[in-house]
DNA sequence: ATGCGACCTCAAGTAGGCTTGAGATCAAGC
DNA sequence: GCTTGATCTCAAGCCTACTTGAGGTCGCAT
């Protein structure tokens, strides 16, 4: 191994793309655990630079931290995943947006079915039920992936 | 008009299923302008059901609050929207769906190319790269519709 | 020896979307 | 007259994923 396995908190920011602040609250919150030098400061090994490439991934894709911690636990640490590993991850990955994009589609469909009428009636609108089995599942954050509500999308 | 047109903010929440307190919010955040009795209590009327309803509806479509006021800003208030008002609205929804799904599904894809090869290569991974166009637009709120982070989905 | 940058800890702040609590008022029922 | 329940206002708290700030240490270069 050569020296620069072990890195210094800047250096994995640098790498990484992650602030400081954000890479000492993610050891807080157990998704990584750099050891230490004797002055106390961390360095990070090279499994944890994939383990931070993994909650990158996982966050574009959607995944709450508390579920990323839960999935990293099944991670390796010593070594990088393997085939299967990685086989085990992506098909949850993948159950998880094809879930989402069936959500979405029927979402559409809906409101396909609903343009004109106008109705939002609270006893017979599709798109007013679908959000009981669609929407608030976590108590807050609402906001989507990719989500544009601050953009006026030009509509006619 | 029958004396049902006039409702206190409790009989509002049971027929929304909004809490009080949600209301009250939505009042000081502005979607709704309910009157006022003479003794200071809300009194909501049938287009502040209407208004209701399409705040659940385009929160469950994943638009948040600021966006749904400036959309509410265009909505008639005294009528019921009509066909064209209907229209308007819909086709941003549904702009607003197929961007969704498309970013989804071309994560989705980026995913199924990447199994097996387990790198999240910081340099040439599509899915590690995908995070950058497709997750932190917001500054928070990463979980999304229909989001399962705390169910575990049993795969292989 | 002094200044600089990188690091440390701990506390508090931010945004979004509410909820909860304290303290007050009001209308109705007994 | 008094309690009960619904309402009111205003302030503070909660959750997520962090950032920011205060105050201190460490090691190196000048």
């Amino acid at each position: 191994m050569k020296a620069t396995d072990i890195l210094s908190i800047g250096a994995v920011a640098e790498r990484t793309g992650l602030a400081v602040s954000a890479l000492r609250y993610y050891e807080e919150f157990g998704l990584i655990t750099p050891m230490r030098a004797p002055n106390g400061q961390r360095r990070f090994r090279r499994a944890d630079l994939r383990r931070l490439a993994f909650v990158q991934v996982a966050q574009g894709l959607g995944f709450g931290l508390p579920r990323i911690r839960e999935v990293l636990a099944d991670l390796p640490d010593g070594r990088p995943p393997n085939a299967r590993d990685w086989k085990k991850i992506s098909a949850m990955f993948r159950a998880e947006l094809d879930q989402r994009i069936a959500t979405l589609e029927t979402l559409r469909d809906d409101l396909d079915g609903c343009i004109g009428c106008g109705c939002l009636s609270m006893e017979r609108c599709a798109l007013y039920n679908a959000r009981d089995k669609a929407a608030k599942k976590g108590s807050g954050a609402r906001y989507l992936m990719g989500d544009r509500s601050s953009e006026v999308p030009e509509v006619g």
